[in-house]
DNA sequence: TGAAACTGTATCAATTATGATTACAGTAAG
DNA sequence: CTTACTGTAATCATAATTGATACAGTTTCA
């Protein structure tokens, strides 16, 4: 995994907290500590998902789109990282005669695919406003 | 994640396939597709948790040291890759004055240190026994 | 209308992570 | 005491990730 994840979830819980909802790539790069250019990459593929909507032109910028107590990380990472668990690098070989060298590659395909399932049960659980009420509970 | 974990599996299910239960990091570089040397780096962390044994000098190798019906991917996992799943590069500055980039590391480290648990959940219920009945099932 | 301040997107460079390779010391069998 | 193995470290090559730059397109506002 990346960290586009992160960074959109990152970006949607500082959106959720200003009070207007709305800020530009250069705002949420500098709170995200990264390149605007990188932002607007991924803010790309939420609007396209549908979590926030984008002005251009002059005081331009992202919008929140979605409700921060309904949007799940679950649906981040899907729009964001799905499928990003399993590593790319197979061990085997399908050409191989032993049974195990041919076959383990659909396998373990299987099992992580599985996996990741999983995780998005367990990111299903936390929102964007549970996210945002954790960190306002730190020191 | 990268691909110890993957490898770790493969070579201990290839062991289970194998009737003696026994071969050299080469046999299994050739089934796994990758340099012994590699092999052999993993196989001595798989040696150190006690999921194989291994024999130095001639007609050496390494020997499977655990039930295969009862060894989980969690333990594997936990043993050759525990803490990978969060990437390493992280968003947020903590000496930021803003509230979300200053605190969002540690929030976000907790979720993905929870995600591995559920992670590791899921993979408790897979052996490396019924990943070789998997195997096995292939067309 | 046209300059200013934005996004969208592509491209390339720099950095980091991953995997391959080599090398060699240590060990056990025969 | 040679041969065939593991253990481990070091180095190289390649791939993935992130940073940076550039520029076309869009909207606002003087």
């Amino acid at each position: 995994m990346n960290s586009e994840f992160t960074i959109a979830v990152h970006s949607l819980v500082y959106l959720a907290y200003l009070p207007d909802h709305m800020a530009s790539s250069e705002m949420l790069a500098e709170n995200v500590c990264t390149h605007p250019a990188r932002i607007r990459k991924i803010m790309s593929s939420l609007r396209r998902s549908g979590f926030v909507k984008t002005k251009e032109g002059i005081r331009g910028g992202y919008m929140l789109n979605c409700r921060p107590e309904d949007t799940t990380l679950a649906q981040i990472y899907h729009a964001v990282s799905y499928g990003t668990l399993k590593p790319s690098w197979c061990t085997g070989n399908p050409e191989q005669p032993c049974l195990v060298s041919s076959n383990i590659q659909t396998v373990m395909d299987g099992i992580f695919h599985d996996a990741e399932m999983y995780l998005e049960a367990y990111l299903g659980n936390i929102t964007i406003e549970s996210v945002l009420k954790k960190i306002k509970k730190c020191p």
